[in-house]
DNA sequence: TTCCGATAGTGGGGTCGCAAT
DNA sequence: ATTGCGACCC
DNA sequence: CACTATCGGAA
């Protein structure tokens, strides 16, 4: 930690320009952004009529000041002129993405330096808030779609916005999306003022799958967890290798699986490999 | 009293950029 | 040319 | 990203 303030420091007090913030790490304030808390196990503990859903788009966050385009962290992105030149002058908040499935590809072309036009002229600005904006999220959202509309670029959207009127219809669309590749829903409460922070006016829907591992090998921890497990190299059961390094209280850690035991991970999609993204440890397999 | 939101700190796969090899 | 690492994205 | 562990204030 203190290593990284050095390092800003020192790049903050060079004349390198500020665009090449993103991978070089000049300091930055990250934006206030509203965050999306996972929506609970059953569905029919939510009031459902007031929420709008849309696709989780799998992409790179991205706030547009008016001037800039910023991550999550606050760092600018060094995107052609011409893309942020079709940009309007309000705030915009919303997704970089590619397409569905693609979340890898969107993220090399956000991160590059030097923007690549070819590759930005795939990307897509897809926008879900409208900060600092007076009225309801559902007002916003008008706002929002009337206003990309405008600018007449179809790289530029408004992430359509629906509404479900029961679990069973959620669910379905849940489904539908994740058939086609989509990562997920998102509700967002139709009467919800705009805010910052993480809360129960956002929630995010996300199909989970549990699956079998065998115990190859107990990684060493590091810092707060020295001396304990890090991580447990395991192989599944399609022969895939990877580390399950998180679902452990420090207990676990203290006296973690054996190697040879079989255990149950959890994970939410693939990457573009196949492996298993997001993968947590839930528990030792039964025998 | 319980519970929730914010922090801090661990861990993963994947990517770029940079330094070391 | 390859490898390893930090710092980001998720 | 998911998660654990704390803490203080909201509920």
């Amino acid at each position: 930690m203190r290593k990284r303030v050095f390092v800003q420091a020192l790049l903050a007090a060079s004349c390198w320009p500020e665009a090449v913030a993103l991978s070089g790490g000049a300091s930055a304030e990250a934006p206030a952004l509203l965050l999306a808390k996972s929506a609970p196990g059953n569905l029919n503990r939510l009031q459902l009529g007031d929420y709008l859903v849309s696709e989780k788009l799998d992409g790179v966050r991205a706030f547009w000041t008016g001037q800039a385009l910023l991550t999550r962290k606050g760092l600018r992105i060094a995107a052609p002129a011409w893309f942020t030149a079709k940009l309007p002058a309000t705030p915009l908040d919303g997704e970089l993405w590619l397409a569905r499935g693609q979340f890898e590809a969107a993220s090399a072309t956000v991160r590059r330096q030097q923007p690549i036009d070819e590759e930005w002229q795939r990307l897509n600005f897809m926008l879900f808030e409208l900060p600092g904006a007076p009225g309801s999220f559902a007002q916003r959202a008008a706002r929002l779609a009337s206003l990309a509309a405008e600018q007449r670029w179809a790289n530029l959207q408004a992430v359509a916005q629906i509404r479900v009127g029961s679990a069973a219809e959620l669910r379905a669309r849940l489904d539908q999306v994740v058939r086609f590749g989509g990562e997920g829903l998102v509700l967002h409460r139709a009467d919800a003022i705009y805010s910052t922070g993480r809360s129960e006016v956002l929630l995010k829907l996300k199909p989970e799958d549990d699956e079998e591992a065998e115990v190859l090998a107990q990684l060493p921890g590091a810092g707060r967890l020295a001396g304990l497990l890090g991580a447990l190299l395991v192989r599944n059961r399609e022969g895939q290798e990877f580390k399950l390094g998180s679902g452990f209280s420090e207990a676990q850690r203290a006296d973690p699986p054996a190697v040879g035991a079989t255990v149950v991970y959890r994970f939410r999609g693939l990457t573009a490999k196949g492996l298993p993204r997001f993968a947590t440890f839930v528990r030792v397999a039964e025998l």
